[in-house]
DNA sequence: GGGTAATCGATAATAATTATCGATATTATA
DNA sequence: TATAATATCGATAATTATTATCGATTACCC
């Protein structure tokens, strides 16, 4: 966990029902549900619908393929999870009581960097006012190469050099 | 088109002709790559692939989905195009000639809004630094809704209240 | 102009996600 | 607690964007 946590009043299922129950329509909360919250907030990270089924089937639970994006979609709206467009596939990390924050994404080894930065809060305000923009959300991804990956070019540099 | 454009000493089809011809292994200019430059270099704006296939069908120039999607990579990879991941599709638009700018993006009509920032260059620039992590690329979008399509929403709330 | 091989077009394949629909399980009510 | 109504589930088909395949075409060097 590289950012420190952003203190919450309820767990997430609770907040996560306290969703359902405020919805137009009435929704369930089902054990499929309780087993994704349970799963994903036992840990910080960044995942993609492929990763969460097949940790969930590892751990014993089977949960549908369909049953997971829909749930997925529940969370985000729900607040409990963030969506990112790290490339072709969607991923998703905790929302609900992680602060808000950007990443630089690795290339070479897929690491995710997290780092928060007051001076892009600053712009998005700045430019939204000046176009009359009404700002709903961001994207904030620098890719390149991290601190190892790049080690082991050089490393692999100096080696062909020999 | 919405920023000034950058002063460059070649046409695009020659930059690309220069960028075909240092290639290790020769590559060959066709036909069908001259008319994709010719078209997408006669205008500046966000396009997919798919409106491209079929603004090339409309001027009579049939260029295949395949070929499009090819030349696109290709155009990329010269250093013509900026790839722009909007979304579930990959946008393009002008990289050169053209300067670097990020982007309002309008989740009701899809207007894309262009804006620079030097702070954003200095934030990846301090980002980088600090982490050891080599930049080579970024995405920085901001979504929301535009000035236009909030004074519909306003004018129909309005409305809504008589 | 002729030979070689890069590129083309048509179409099949892939990958991520969404839609469909009969079976199942949650929730409200008697 | 049993029952009825219907939201959700799982299996699978469909969709969407993009990439791979491969025989036909054509750019480029001589
Ligand atoms: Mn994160
Ligand atoms: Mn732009
Ligand atoms: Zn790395
Ligand atoms: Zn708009």
């Amino acid at each position: 966990m590289s950012l420190p946590a952003v203190a919450v009043s309820q767990s997430p299922e609770a907040k996560f029902r306290e969703y359902l129950a405020s919805r137009p329509k009435p929704q369930r909360f089902t054990d499929q549900q309780r087993d994704m919250i349970n799963y994903i907030f036992s840990q910080h990270d960044h995942f993609d619908a492929e990763q969460l089924i097949e940790d969930l089937k590892r751990d014993g639970l089977g949960v549908s393929r369909a049953t997971v994006y829909r749930t997925l979609a529940k969370l985000v709206d729900a607040g409990l999870l963030r969506r990112l467009e790290f490339g072709p596939r969607m991923f998703y990390e905790h929302d609900y009581g992680y602060p808000q924050h950007e990443h630089l994404v690795c290339e070479k080894c897929e690491k995710k960097i997290e780092f928060q930065s007051a001076a892009i809060e600053s712009v998005i305000r700045d430019v939204a006012q000046q176009h009359h923009f009404q700002a709903s959300g961001h994207t904030f991804i620098i890719r390149g190469t991290c601190r190892e990956c790049n080690q082991a070019k050089m490393t692999k540099r100096r080696l062909d050099l020999i």
